[in-house]
DNA sequence: AAAAAAT
């Protein structure tokens, strides 16, 4: 039988062999025997079914993974997608085991090809792509009893039994069993960010570092972190609200609850008298202000905290504190070393201290002088220290970090006497670059690579959605430079393939993120792996306390830099927030997005990305979809069709809220308003960057206006809310003879009075004045609670 | 709810 199928397997060859030309006959063959064997499955079901199918998505995906654009612009349309969503199964690779299933159909003829693996050839086409399987095949060729495709399953099954492998990885994960200590541990740290249960060994870690006659004070920052732990327990109760909302039923004994918020069963009791609700809403922002001067503590540590703790915790923290608590440097030295825009006049990238070859990349990458972020930080991050950057959303972060990396890499190399070696097969990174999806890892590594390359250092991605072959070969051939995200990153550690001992400097970029639930473990796992005591970087628009928890336990006297003045209020941003109707959103949406330029539509949810987009199109409005149910494939596409311009308006969760730029997109839309305001810098931060004007729009029931206008406060945003229904112009002020609402002076002036009070700033007032339009009024006073309670059900 | 591994 193989002897025979090796002719049969001719014909794989027949297009290259024309000796075969004989086989023309097996063309025929197949013609002949087209159910049956090779010949017939092959030539005939396959090419004419699925071979064809199969090659177009192979090729498309090609396309996309060697960074093309797809060659239609069909590809934005819907046909496309329903393509791709079957890719992504592809991926998964059930699609093709269904195809697979057909094969098996014809299998039974296989199972004579057994003996002609030639058949196999073709499939070894598939299994090109499909290295795994390429296993389970060899599996298979020895399963004789193949008759049974399930057979072909039990050699899937020793596919798991390599798999086991991983569990043997697992095993490894013996370090797991640490692991599963680990975890023990991380239920302490989730207390920990109580600070409890690490601050114990902290208190180690500092007795080893030391300098703690200082540190002392850190315990006392400390001490600050609880009151912190209380301004986020300020949030929480937000949050709590919310989950009171939720359950609001019992509302009547959430009030029973605000026994806290007397002021507010005052307001609902006299709920009609809106003045009281004002009165709340003031109360309401004090903590909001508690919250700004959380952000402002982190500035301005001493005096705003000794402000605003809780009595209780005043005095001994001030007592104790006063003011030289390490963390509090930290957060002085945020403040002590701002930079001022205006002192980067004249200043060069060279007089930094970068090298002529990454001077001459950062030119050829449109960075000719430094901004300010990035003058601050590159001298620091050259002398080695930890850094913690912040610089608002566009103002050059990723140079700021990327280009020092680059720079100390070669120093720390020629110090070594290193420099100038070949590239050493398998020498491991020295560098590890975090971020929090895949396509900022892509992003910044668009930006480092060329300036690696320059001085002969190479980069690889590691991240997740994507076959780690190819990383794992990078990794193997020897690279400087990781950029990545957690996920993969962590999975290639356990699997054996990526060392980060050697890491002389890791950076995480929108580190604040990074320390929120869900990534803080993986990424606190991962700095652990690298070498003790390597210098650290953290950046971020947003970058908070929040980030405490690694900065006590991956920094060192960390130097912290932003630049001064940089602000929203400062930034060439306009925001806009539209109270609408629920029910109109996806119609305003499309109304809004109609327009010429580039439109980024943020959605809470990937099913209600996937629903505006359709919706979108229905309107005649080519837009495309981003967010983590699609394949990292169609993610890359879709993405690059926008910033292509191939397609104007991208609908996407906050995947895309963070990092990504794209340039000239001047309206953000956020069919969903954000739940947190750091969120809402973020997204908005898409547009008006590297000083371009962006305009926001966000779009909001009317039961949401409060928590709005509080986000906006904390997010110190100025934004008028205005009421906007389906068809009604959504930018009356660019009409001639609009004339813009006017505040309600009275009622500003009592809530004001009110703050004051309660806390020593009033300069928000002009704020406040924002959304307390004319018309806002009007609109709390439909915000009844019981409509709120529903539209939010529906919103959420 | 989303993101981040894979299956």
């Amino acid at each position: 039988m193989p002897k025979n199928k090796k002719p049969a397997g001719g014909r794989p060859a027949k297009n290259f062999d024309p000796s075969y030309a004989k086989g023309g006959k097996p063309a025929r063959h197949g013609s002949s025997k087209p159910g049956s064997r090779s010949a017939g499955h092959r030539g005939y079901r396959a090419e004419e079914a699925e071979a064809p199918r199969a090659k177009d998505r192979w090729s498309r995906d090609e396309r996309v993974s060697a960074g093309r654009s797809p060659h239609r612009a069909d590809r934005a349309d819907r046909a496309p997608r329903d393509d791709r969503a079957p890719r992504s199964y592809d991926r998964g690779g059930r699609d093709e085991r269904p195809a697979r299933s057909n094969d098996r159909d014809d299998r039974a003829p296989r199972s004579y090809d057994r003996g002609g693996r030639d058949d196999r050839a073709p499939r070894s086409y598939d299994r090109d792509d499909r290295a795994p399987r390429s296993y389970d095949r060899g599996g298979r060729d020895e399963r004789p009893a193949r008759s049974n495709d399930r057979d072909d399953r039990a050699p899937r099954s020793y596919d798991r039994n390599e798999r086991p492998v991983r569990s043997f990885d697992r095993n490894d994960r013996t370090d797991r069993a640490p692991r599963s200590y680990d975890r023990d541990d991380r239920a302490p740290r989730s207390y920990d960010r109580g600070g409890r249960d690490e601050r114990p060994a902290r208190s180690y870690d500092r007795n080893d570092r030391n300098d703690r006659a200082a540190r002392p004070a850190r315990s006392f920052d400390r001490d600050d972190r609880a009151p912190r732990s209380f301004d986020r327990d300020d949030r929480a109760p937000r949050s709590f609200d919310r989950n009171d909302r939720n359950d609001r039923a019992p509302r009547s004994f959430d009030r029973n609850d605000r026994a806290d918020r007397a002021p507010r069963s005052f307001d609902r009791n006299d709920r009609p008298t809106r003045s009281f609700e004002r009165d709340e809403r003031a109360p309401r922002r004090d903590f909001d202000r508690n919250d700004r001067p959380a952000r402002r503590d982190f500035d301005r540590p001493g005096f705003q905290d000794s402000a605003r703790r809780p009595s209780s915790f005043y005095p001994a923290k001030d007592a104790g504190a006063h003011f030289t608590p390490n963390d509090d440097v930290v957060l002085e030295r945020l403040e002590a070393e701002a930079i001022q825009a205006g002192d980067v006049d004249g200043v060069s990238f060279g007089d930094l201290g970068l090298g002529p070859n990454v001077v001459r990349v950062l030119a050829e990458l449109g960075a000719a002088s430094p901004f300010p972020i990035q003058a601050a930080t590159i001298p620091v991050v050259l002398e080695g220290r930890d850094v913690l950057g912040r610089g608002k959303t566009g103002s050059g972060k990723t140079i700021a970090f990327g280009a020092p990396t680059v720079e100390r890499l070669m120093s720390l190399w020629a110090q070594s006497g290193k420099a100038g070696g070949k590239r050493q097969m398998g020498r491991r990174p020295r560098a590890l670059i975090l971020a929090p999806t895949r396509e900022l890892a892509l992003q910044i590594d668009r930006t480092v690579q060329p300036i690696a390359q320059s001085v002969g250092l190479f980069t690889t991605q590691i991240y997740g959605g994507v076959p780690q072959g190819r990383q794992v070969g990078a990794l193997q051939r020897g690279v400087d430079i990781v950029i990545g995200t957690p996920g993969r990153i962590e999975d290639l550690i356990e699997q054996g393939r990526l060392d980060l001992s050697e890491i002389a400097i890791t950076v995480l970029d929108e580190a604040d993120h990074m320390c929120d639930l869900g990534f803080l473990e993986p990424v606190q796992r991962i700095l652990r792996r690298t070498a003790k005591g390597s210098q650290r970087l953290l950046f971020s628009a947003t970058l908070d306390q929040g980030v405490a928890t690694l900065v006590d336990e991956f920094l060192v006297d960390p130097a912290v830099h932003e630049v001064a003045g940089e602000d929203q209020a400062s930034s060439t941003i306009e925001h806009r927030v539209f109270v609408i109707e629920n029910r109109e959103k996806r119609d305003i949406v499309a109304q809004l997005a109609n327009r010429k330029g580039k439109t980024l539509v943020f959605s809470r949810t990937r099913a209600f990305a996937e629903d505006l987009t359709d919706h979108l199109e229905d309107f005649g409005i080519r837009a495309v979809a981003l967010h983590g149910d699609l394949n990292q494939s169609r993610r890359t596409r879709n993405l690059q069709q926008l910033t292509s311009g191939r397609v104007d308006v991208l609908v996407a969760t906050d995947v895309a809220a963070r990092g990504i730029h794209v340039d000239d997109i001047d309206l953000v839309i956020q069919a969903d308003a954000p739940d947190e305001y750091k969120t809402y810098l973020h997204r908005a931060g898409r547009t008006g960057r590297a000083g371009k004007e962006g305009r926001v729009v966000t779009l909001i029931p009317r039961n949401r206006q409060r928590r709005m206008t509080d986000l906006l406060d904390r997010a110190e945003i100025a934004a008028p809310f205005e009421f906007l229904a389906f068809g009604e112009e959504a930018f009356p002020e660019d009409a001639p003879g609009y004339v813009a609402p006017v505040a309600e002076v009275a009622e500003v002036e009592e809530a004001v009075e009110v703050e004051a009070s309660a806390a020593p700033e009033a300069s928000d007032a002009p704020e406040q004045e924002q959304p307390d339009t004319a018309d806002t009024p009007d609109v709390l006073e439909e915000a009844d609670e019981t409509i709120e309670s529903d539209d939010e059900q529906q919103t959420v």
